[in-house]
DNA sequence: TCGTTATATCGTAATTATACGATATAGTCT
DNA sequence: AGACTATATCGTATAATTACGATATAACGA
């Protein structure tokens, strides 16, 4: 499959469902979604995981275009980045609409 | 994020999700669409890779609901699982609908 | 029954992901 | 400047994923 590319659009949506896959990082996309908007030490608060484990992770969810962060005095508030998952919803909506409905 | 799981159904959805995480996975899955429906050496054919890792990658799509495989002869006819795509596609549909559009 | 064909599974090596503690960075307040 | 707070990053151990070749399984035809 190295032959036999995806699309610029189809490693862009490849790499968000990665990103989603993993239970901790769509724990924190819908912590965010109930939440709004929130430091990276609510999310930590919220799990039982190391401050740093979390951070990786926002990370992850950042360069997939999930999330976004930005500075507020020593603190990142983070939010979820709706045109990233307004994007795919979209692509999801519209995939494989010739064979599932 | 052990103590706040996630429901049976989120847990589906991101199995599904890491499923088609993997290029070469998201590459079976568009193959499958396009050929409706098809054996595993034609796909093993369409990819640079080893019988036995793609072989491997169906048995994570499978496992994931997301395609059907069934014996005809000594091969395996493989198809979409149309119910688990709609399924996946519907709750991405849903998804975020308060804050996402 | 004995090949042949098509897959799945096993054993295993190499890579990537996940988690942690420790440390670095950067803003804020005194 | 110095202490405090909040995060990010580094180094690293462990676990999971991805890939391969070799082997097992199961249907089919001679």
């Amino acid at each position: 499959m190295d032959t036999i590319a995806l699309s610029q659009d189809q490693q862009r949506l490849a790499r968000m469902l990665k990103a989603l896959g993993n239970p901790v990082r769509f724990r924190i996309i819908q912590f965010l979604a109930e939440h709004q908007t929130c430091i990276t030490n609510d999310i930590v608060q919220s799990t039982p995981l190391a401050q740093s484990t979390i951070s990786q992770h926002l990370k992850v969810l950042r360069d997939a275009g999930l999330i976004q962060g930005e500075y507020e005095g020593p603190a990142t508030c983070y939010c979820l980045d709706t045109e990233g998952v307004r994007w795919l919803k979209n692509q999801i909506g519209n995939w494989l609409s010739e064979c599932c409905q």
